[in-house]
DNA sequence: GATTATCCTGACCATATGGTCAAGATCAGA
DNA sequence: TCTGATCTTGACCATATGGTCAGGATAATC
């Protein structure tokens, strides 16, 4: 990499200020979306005069790229949960945990990542059409082995993944929607955990996992 | 009403034009979100000199409030689907019914409620204060008492009410994500019966309705 | 057919925004 | 301390956009 030949304070200069400038940006993006997000409001959540972003990032698209690159490798951190695990009720669980949990950690990622896809994915369509595609692919015959093993109900997999990302992304998506229907107050951990358990009772029951299972969550 | 002093003709020039330009500010809104949507595309969807639609909706955010209204009424109108009926299987099942027919339907305007929500509600806020937070007690009330009956398990509510929308809401806002993930084809009309089948029996069997009812599906 | 109210629209304006640049500041290595 | 590389930033520019307006077209009324 060119960058270690880059001495180690200037090193550290150029990743505080690009880490600095990214959660701004993601912050930004996710409230005003692509085209409402300016420059100038970035530089200014991220105390950076506007030319020093330009230094960075030579253009708002490349900047937003960025962000949302960064967003897909949590996404695809999250989904690892899936698999060292050895059954539905296991390895959907710990995935709905993690999706939830970043959902609350991270809902201004989440936000992006989905006005990103509603707006056609302009930007990460290639993405989609390969990582993603083989991700689901790999996990749809993960779970026709559960449901051939018996271990679940027949169902089609690919809407049981849509209902636990869709389900799971709402929390961030409409978290203010969510808040405005909990007398205008985030929730609390109480909430979020019977959030959690909630959610995964009701798509494992769903699915056939038995009751004897259910009662571990 | 001061429009019934108008003529006739003028009445019914300005209704369509109206309704052109909503449709047109639907689908643009919904493409680039409310900073990426400009008054000129609006006007090139609608086929109209962008003067004219000043001539009719004073300003931008006059025109997306409008738009953004109209979307709430489509949406309390599947509400009701929910009245009418005795129990959580049919009531709940024609309630995803109808919001995925929706989705399929009109997926421009629940993207575009999608982007007011995730943008923290910049002008329906009050909506969602009153008409949305009464609405979702009432359901509430009306669940608590299948659950007392013994129709269903003690699931919390408004977490079932949270999958319901996030999941169906899915099949509109993230219908890109779909699509690439059907090998680049919108759902076949089998596709969207399994889809609605699917999301049906998952939630419902989840939410402890008994087999019996499931099969009527 | 003359008058009034409504509708239509090309030309125009003020402003905001993404992006540039040149000059200066800071740092690393010799 | 001197030199080159990297980083910083205020001032500036071209363009795009929301919105205005005056004058013309069309429809309604008498």
């Amino acid at each position: 990499m060119s960058s270690n030949i880059r001495p180690l304070k200037k090193q550290k200069i150029r990743q505080e200020n690009e880490k600095t400038i990214l959660d701004a940006a993601e912050k930004v993006f996710a409230e005003a979306g692509y085209g409402g997000a300016t420059m100038q409001l970035i530089a200014d959540v991220a105390g950076l005069p506007k030319a020093n972003l330009h230094y960075y990032f030579p253009t708002k698209e490349a900047l937003y790229r960025q962000v949302v690159q960064n967003i897909f490798d949590v996404w695809l951190q999250a989904a690892a949960v899936f698999d060292n695990a050895t059954g539905p009720a296991e390895a959907l669980g710990a995935y709905i945990d993690a999706k939830m949990e970043i959902s609350r950690r991270h809902p201004a990622g989440s936000k992006v990542w989905a006005s990103e896809v509603m707006h056609r994915a302009p930007v990460i369509q290639d993405y989609l059409e390969t990582t993603l595609v083989d991700w689901t692919n790999d996990r749809i015959k993960v779970i026709q082995s559960w449901v051939e093993a018996g271990l679940m109900d027949a169902v089609d997999p690919r809407h049981l993944l849509y209902m636990i990302w869709a389900t799971t992304q709402h929390y961030a998506d409409f978290n203010h929607q969510i808040e405005t229907l909990n007398d205008a107050q985030p929730l609390s951990d109480a909430q979020w955990q019977n959030a959690k358990r909630s959610v995964k009772r009701i798509i494992l029951k769903g699915i056939g996992v038995p009751e004897s299972e259910l009662s571990k969550l």
